[in-house]
DNA sequence: TGCAGCCATCGACAGACGTCAATCTAGCGT
DNA sequence: ACGCTAGATTGACGTCTGTCGATGGCTGCA
């Protein structure tokens, strides 16, 4: 699997393309930590969620008030919710009949600070 | 925003638990492109190709640097590449035998500014 | 106690995704 | 001209995703 222009004596190709890029120090665990965090963003529909719970701010958003913009049915919005609090952006409260879905700044936060 | 508060717990009306959640001016096309950015993000192939790219800075990075620390096929990273080119995340550049990547900061600015 | 509404879950299905082996294209050096 | 190397493309396969209709659990009201 290595390449084989490593055999065979020290510095074979005069014209190396290979730079000693970062290729260490890359944490599996972390990068699919924020894989799963980018994947929950990889939908329009949850996009659209997402801009819908954080505009509503400390107060939340209703499950109620999200289907109807969202376009998709209610189990399809259920299921993206779901999507969206599996990897942490957002909270749940089952507050009497009806469910309040709340942002995690500090978890949209960090997947800003992976990209800068 | 979020001028209509429900006063949780003081009186709820019975027939409308919806607050007007921003639920307008949402661009659904803009929304489309960022989905496919972060798409591109959505894999932790694709965030390590992405981390070394980035890291090899302007000078770039040559695709026979980044197959072994990838650990997948040839095969496979010239396939996570081509995602990457086509979110328009990175740029490529043939230069003799070898291809050169190098990563658009403008289009991953983007997406961070998306987040906030 | 019964009824109505909100929302999560289930079952199903078409389409997309990640992966690899095999193949193809294009420069380079001899 | 020839072979070698780097990288992109193709084909195939199993898995995952987005979507909906139907169902079930839970809550509040009459």
């Amino acid at each position: 699997m290595a390449s084989s222009k490593v055999d065979a004596g020290a510095e074979v190709q005069p014209t190396a393309c290979c730079a000693p890029v970062g290729s260490s120090g890359f944490d599996e665990t972390a990068a699919a930590e924020l894989a799963k965090g980018f994947h929950a963003l990889a939908d329009p529909v949850r996009l659209h969620l997402l801009s819908m719970i954080t505009a509503a701010g400390p107060a939340g958003a209703c499950v109620c008030d999200l289907v109807e913009p969202a376009g998709r049915s209610q189990p399809t919005v259920s299921h993206h919710l779901k999507i969206l609090r599996q990897a942490g952006l957002v909270t749940s409260e089952k507050r009497g009949t009806w469910a309040w879905y709340h942002v995690r700044p500090e978890r949209v936060a960090a997947l800003r600070a992976a990209l800068g």
